[in-house]
DNA sequence: GGAAATAATGTAAACGTTTACATTTCTGGT
DNA sequence: ACCAGAAATGTAAACGTTTACATTATTTCC
């Protein structure tokens, strides 16, 4: 039941184009006959549509985000971010998400191919270059940390390795040696580079990362404690635990109390992203800081870019740094502690 | 440098009627020419045109999501439920968030005419009612946790009233009597129906609520932080803190404890919502779970049976039960404890 | 007052589909 | 071999816009 251009052209007495001139705001037509155009509009409660729209104009003023599935806190973040960034220059944001095999990502690509004007992909798996390689070339496309060869499309990647380096070293320099890790999946690239970053900060210093006390989760809760399970079945626990998201991070917390010890006295327990949360938990978590909305913005900020050709030339390819948020989750060893639990594990 | 239908019908020496046909699987076509066809569109890598379908069509296999702003895990876990609902029916979500004002939340409501089949709508702010009375009634509407007086849009509402109303029984059973709230923000209705339950809870027992340990938050993790404060300066420190949501309660937990109080043995807390993080912060959060994802599924799932006319007639409204989910951080007051704050403020 | 310039408005084509209807091509029965 | 009927394919209108170009109305200037 709703009205189109012709019938406000009629109502108003003018033609489609002028009723056109008017919705658009452009051109010069007389002051009255828009007031009259608008009066119509109004009273019909007109509103032009967007597949005739999108059809002649070849844009939608949506820009599409593709998720892998989200949990907890980062992706939500991640949309807040864009969602205002988008909403500031009048666009919408299309999200879908909860995809993390490839086929259903290209099904989501299919979708927005011709709905939106732009494209913000997070497709964190390794064996997504291959989808990577045949994004649509005809819009631009940003990827927000993903790992590609194809050096075509901008890019936004965190500093995992870097971070997760970092905080390898903090540790280090609290005093202790065995640092398990509780990782994100394995075909994970993020959780691939923020392990690569701990174990060179283990080489740097000439010691060698002990790969035993690498465990595998997914970045849920229930996996960081599932994992902290595994790691008390070791014969030497290590002293610090260090996840590599957040929700992990509060999943091991609940394992390691579960299992008698103290945080941070007995285990230091660190995490990554620095989610609005991190701060809150007790004891406030120790978190590589992940500046995340504005990874959101960022990315559609980029976009603006390419859309208003403001930026025209090769892809950019941005670099996040991270930095350590230090709380409360972490501690200096006592050398009393480690006695009791050290192994002989580095030279 | 997109291929249009066109493109495709010549190359592959047919009309574009065929073309169509052989792309929606329909009609009688020869296997011959539909293979031949299909073997252009997948060299010439064509994809129909959404725009021009949906002219045409009028329908354009999306759901509108029309959210508040998003914190902490209730949106994302509800866009996560969605979300799956619509890709098992090969549709897809076009979410908007982060808008609390109505004049926000119209102008998304006018973006998604057109480009939507069907609107889920969640717009708890009480002032909202007028928005909500002129919703395009062109398209199936579900109001999600809305309060409206217009009966003509199917409604899904979580049992906010009753899930506190049992949640201050639960407490009051353990023996508290100055329960304090940390409300939502005043104008949300999901906050007022709590709040509603909660002195329910006391004048069904002939008590009457203390209306000067209720405080004002807004569902943010700083908002129960603080209200903590705001409630450490009373004369009389509350047995027992209830907050309208498991973020505000996480906060709380952390002033608490700032105070030197111990959960549950110096003070009792709760939340709201069970978000999946509840169960993994410690002590592990008693809370009235709701089922969030399901909330969103359950609202897609209307949605399709209005669009493929399985469900005609009046709408109908969803009344969802909620439950509670006990853990470690309430507990049995000693009488001890009782004596040393408690004051006459019940019969 | 009237030509020239300018401003406002209108006309019609184009965007890329789907589909009712028209046409052509097959099939099988005589 | 021919025809009826069925099956496959094609033609063209329709969906609701925008906009180049054409037309008409208004102003400006002598």
């Amino acid at each position: 039941m709703h009205f189109n251009i012709i019938d406000v052209a009629e109502k108003a007495g003018v033609s489609i184009a002028t009723v056109s001139r008017v919705i658009n705001g452009s051109d010069k037509v007389r002051t009255e006959t828009r007031e009259l155009v608008m009066a119509v509009v109004e009273k019909l409660q007109y509103v032009p549509n967007p597949s005739a729209r999108g059809l002649i104009l070849k844009r939608t003023e949506a820009i599409g985000l593709l998720l892998p599935d989200l949990h907890g806190e980062f992706f939500s973040e991640i949309i807040r971010g864009a969602d205002n960034a988008v909403q500031s220059q009048g666009y919408h944001l299309i999200v879908s998400s909860s995809h993390n095999d490839p086929k259903e990502i290209e099904a989501a690509l299919r979708f927005m191919r011709g709905r939106v004007d732009a494209l913000i992909v997070m497709s964190p798996r390794v064996d997504s270059e291959i989808l990577l390689a045949n994004l649509p070339k005809s819009l631009p496309v940003v990827l927000l940390n993903c790992r590609t060869s194809n050096p075509h499309f901008d890019t936004i990647m965190t500093d995992g390795f870097g971070g997760a380096k970092e905080m390898t070293n903090y540790l280090l320099d609290l005093g202790h040696k065995q640092i398990a890790v509780i990782t994100g999946s394995q075909s994970n690239i993020e959780s691939q580079e923020r392990l690569r970053g701990y174990r060179t900060a283990f080489t740097i210093r000439g010691m060698v990362p002990n790969k035993s006390i690498e465990f595998e989760g997914n970045f849920t809760q229930m996996s960081g404690y599932e994992s902290v399970k595994e790691i008390f079945k070791l014969k030497n626990i290590p002293t610090a635990i260090f996840a590599f998201n957040d929700s992990m991070a509060i999943g091991a917390i609940k394992a390691i109390r579960e299992e008698g010890y103290k945080i941070p006295s007995d285990i230091s327990v660190c995490g990554f992203d620095d989610t609005p949360m991190a701060k809150y938990i007790s004891p406030s978590l120790t978190s590589v800081h992940v500046p995340i909305p504005e990874l959101g913005e960022m990315a559609i900020k980029r976009v603006f870019d390419r859309l208003q050709k403001r930026t025209k030339g090769a892809a950019a390819h941005i670099f996040v740094p991270t930095s350590l948020s230090i709380r409360n989750s972490c501690k200096k060893i006592m050398d009393v502690d480690i006695s009791k639990r050290e192994e002989v594990f580095n030279k």
